[in-house]
DNA sequence: CGCGTTTGACCCGCGC
DNA sequence: GCGCGGGTCAAACGCG
């Protein structure tokens, strides 16, 4: 397994996508339908110290998206608890900053797109490929994976896409039922808001 | 030998 | 009903 800082990933470069569910029309981002998409700040991205934040903050108010350019592993974690704890609605055609005001979800699907020579990054999950295929319009091939944790039946999509090949499509479908079998993460208390925040992470010793 | 990957076959939904 | 495309299955294969 690949430590997440040998990668060569552009945090920056990065992009969120929040899926319509299975049932709706179209066929998500590849054809624009996505509904709300934001890259990250510019800034000089320290990955080493995440900063402090209340993922569900980022849903309601239309802000940077500090999370670009944390690791991969930290901000999927807060994304699947962001909305496995909160009421956040992934519409299509909804803005960021109008989630808060959606009903119950409906998907439990996101894709990433980020810059990265390698397809494969270490989100702290085990995961075991079941299929490839190639998709129609595009040259790369689209590959599946599902947690091979017992039990869980999350699966994702990783494929390049095919304006630009050095962009790396994920889409993850499902939220864990279990913690990542090889990432401690860390939490802390803000007096202030009285909120909880993920303060950090780091990979455990027996992965 | 066990586990993960590969890859062709199969299934299913959808549009015509 | 048929063809197409996306998603999944599972046997074969490879590697440690």
């Amino acid at each position: 397994m690949a430590a997440v800082g040998e990668l060569q990933l552009h945090y920056s470069d990065m992009d969120l996508y929040f899926m319509p569910h299975e049932n709706s029309s179209g066929s998500g981002y590849e054809s624009g339908s996505a509904s709300s998409s934001f890259s990250g700040p510019t800034g000089d991205g320290n990955s080493d110290n995440p900063i402090p934040f209340d993922l569900s903050e980022y849903f309601r108010d239309e802000v940077s998206m500090h999370s670009s350019f944390l690791p991969p592993p930290y901000m999927d974690n807060c994304l699947f608890q962001a909305i496995q704890s909160s009421d956040i609605n992934l519409p299509v055609g909804g803005s960021v900053s109008r989630i808060a005001e959606m009903d119950k979800p409906r998907t439990e699907r996101i894709a990433f797109r980020m810059k990265s020579v390698v397809e494969i990054i270490d989100d702290g999950f085990k995961w075991r490929k079941y299929g490839k295929k190639s998709v129609k319009n595009s040259p790369n091939p689209r590959n599946y994976y599902k947690c091979s944790t017992e039990g869980c039946s999350v699966k994702k999509r990783v494929e390049r896409e095919k304006d630009d090949p050095s962009y790396v499509i994920t889409t993850y479908e499902g939220i864990h039922n279990h913690v990542s079998p090889s990432m401690v993460y860390y939490t802390s208390h803000d007096a202030e808001s009285g909120q909880y925040y993920v303060s950090g992470y780091q990979i455990s010793p027996g992965s």
